[in-house]
DNA sequence: CTTGAGTTACGAATAAAATCGTAACACTAC
DNA sequence: GTAGTGTTACGATTTTATTCGTAACTCAAG
């Protein structure tokens, strides 16, 4: 049986290719490595070769129309945080959002922050 | 230079035993088998051998008094929880708490839960 | 003291993730 | 067409995580 691609969960170093994808939209390899190795020493390769990875997992769709293949992310930013967050919610806070809620928010947490998530509640129906 | 305990991040195998500890408090590595081996099917000595690291790692302390070692998380559920809950910020949300938890609750959080929260926000003083 | 059951220790095998060197390929400029 | 540059593909290596077989050890019962 195939798995079903959202409970695909990128490792960090897809994650981080993620996040790069996220921000600037579709890319090259090139143009992520760039990103990437502002902050950590990763090799042109090494990127190249887990986006190939990521794309047969299908975590990254891409265009080989021109040489340089354009990668983009398969799922939004959205719905692959939802995913990282209930995967954590369910091994490491035997289910519960709301204690999850509790030990996220601390004391440097800032207030804008706070209110943002007291926004939040308010706009709920329950 | 030595890595900071509340640096090492528990893999998924070892969460799982922690998962254990806490719940049960300090426990024998036969206890622990037999939880774990009631959802999964883990070898003894697979237990073992991971308690072991973990404790190579501090992320477990053992009494060795008896023949028998006697297990205990080293840091508190919640501790832990804090920490895999900061990381997973910093990684996935752009550090941004209120995302998160923007992200965490759904349609599938109960009413229940979502008074817990409201509660929460409500004894801050922000 | 000897045996057997239960235990830890150790190391090897396997699996999963990450890294990167090198070869092959593709396009551009000449 | 050829050379040179930049690209992808591939495979090997390394690292980390997981699994478990087997040997060594410990204790209690006889």
């Amino acid at each position: 049986m195939a798995r079903d691609k959202s409970a695909v969960k990128p490792t960090e170093a897809e994650l981080t290719l993620l996040n790069v994808l996220w921000q600037m939209g579709p890319a090259t390899v090139r143009q992520i490595h760039e990103i990437v190795s502002a902050t950590q020493k990763t090799g042109y390769t090494t990127v190249l070769k887990i986006l190939q990875i990521m794309h047969e997992k299908s975590l990254v769709i891409r265009d080989e129309t021109n040489r340089a293949h354009v990668y983009a992310a398969a799922n939004s930013e959205m719905h692959t945080q939802s995913s990282l967050i209930k995967d954590l919610i369910s091994k490491a806070f035997g289910g519960s959002t709301s204690k999850l809620v509790m030990r996220a928010i601390d004391e440097s947490t800032s207030a804008e922050e706070i209110n943002d998530i007291r926004q939040l509640l308010n706009s709920l129906e329950k």
